[in-house]
DNA sequence: CGAGGAGTTGAAGCAGGTCAAGCGCTGTGG
DNA sequence: CCACAGCGCTTGACCTGCTTCAACTCCTCG
């Protein structure tokens, strides 16, 4: 239901793509970001690094979704982010965004509501890392995922597509990566999950929201 | 440097004012949200409960902080809010948010200056709770505390107000309450901090910010 | 054909969880 | 005014989920 103007407006953000190579940053912790990014095609994930060679995955970005769109008024990034895949972006000027809330209230309140997804997301994965166990957070994550993929493309089953290495599920679950390949084989060995290269298939859907106490709301709220 | 105009609806907003008691919730996950909070004296905490009585606090909410700013769209809460200590609120029509944008783009843009700070501080909490040790995570908290204070109070010296129970710092940081103890202790008895009732006092910010791994760069960039 | 990344598995140790008991303070009611 | 109930904090003892170190396999790519 958008005006003709304002299908222009959003047609004219995808002028300016770029592509980005698997494992290159784009965005790069307490450096300059100047810069707001759309994902159009591809993963990309935000994480930060620790001293010690740690590092902590806070979130994935899938199309549609938007990375820096608070970025305004800030000169420092406070994360940074890579391409897990081979990754399409579109670069938007950041005074465009401001220039979206004066002009084009619709598609204002459409980012608005971007930003409240992303802090319902953001809260789900500090309740993984804070209070589930290692089989929980990969159930837990697994279901964010596939909720996630079931607004952006058409019924795909009970598959879902997981591009990242273990090493990667490790750091985004706050856990070690032999454990974390333990705990998959625990959930495979219990029927729960069947996996193959770069996707797991989710067998019980139900049985797993119960045991990872997974609460669907956090993300249906945002269905169209 | 806001216009007068600017000024009088920003005073207009503290019209609607309540009043929270201790422990009493004021947002309910699953439950209808239909306004926006600002916090004008007292602690708040995002939470959320989980099915066996276990609880994860995502964030604290300081006097100026803003609770829901993004519920313009929404219709059911992902976390619960209630009051730490006694809690005094500005309740805003979340339409007059998206006046705001509309109409006083300098306020709108101190308003997403307050989103950008609100997700750095909870992407903080994730690596708390992800990669950092129990030691980590409780000093690394204090300077989150210590440095979003300084912004709001005149000097403090290295005191920061913790109201919150050892329960409450328990939930925070994703840990038992005897090992919460336990690693408290273990601070204290290597000099790093003091601890009297309701105050904890940074004995070397330095060694402390060290330990941690906190990055100041997160907060820092939100200095006025 | 060899190197290097990703996954898998075993063994040992430790950080943190759980259970349990006791202390000190505060508020409340007999 | 005292008794006692309840909450917050502390400490001990024991247990386990997870980490670490190490080795081996499979696959891909140059």
């Amino acid at each position: 239901m958008l005006s003709e103007e304002e299908i222009e407006f959003l047609e004219g953000l995808q002028n300016n793509t770029l592509t980005v190579d698997r494992a290159q940053d784009f965005i790069v912790e307490n450096a300059d970001l100047r810069t707001t990014f759309i994902v159009i095609e591809g993963w990309a994930i935000r994480y930060s690094d620790l001293s010690t060679g740690r590092r902590q995955i806070l979130s994935y970005a899938l199309p549609g979704d938007i990375l820096g769109l608070h970025v305004n008024f800030r000169a420092t990034a406070t994360y940074s982010a890579s391409a897990l895949t081979p990754l399409k972006l579109a670069a938007v000027d950041p005074r465009r965004v401001i220039e979206i809330s004066q002009k084009f209230p619709i598609i204002a309140a459409g980012l608005s509501w971007c930003t409240a997804r992303e802090f319902a997301i953001l809260g789900d994965q500090a309740i993984r890392l804070g209070r589930l166990s290692a089989r929980q957070r990969l159930a837990h994550l697994f279901l964010e995922l596939w909720h996630r993929f079931a607004l952006i493309e058409n019924d795909n089953g009970n598959w879902v597509e997981i591009p990242m290495t273990q090493r990667d599920l490790a750091d985004t679950l706050g856990m070690s990566l032999v454990h974390t390949n333990r705990s998959l084989k625990s959930l495979r060995d219990a029927g729960l999950v069947s996996v193959s290269k770069d996707y797991v298939r989710l067998n019980d859907v139900k049985a797993l929201i119960e045991m990872s106490e997974f609460n669907p709301e956090h993300l249906t709220e945002f269905q169209i």
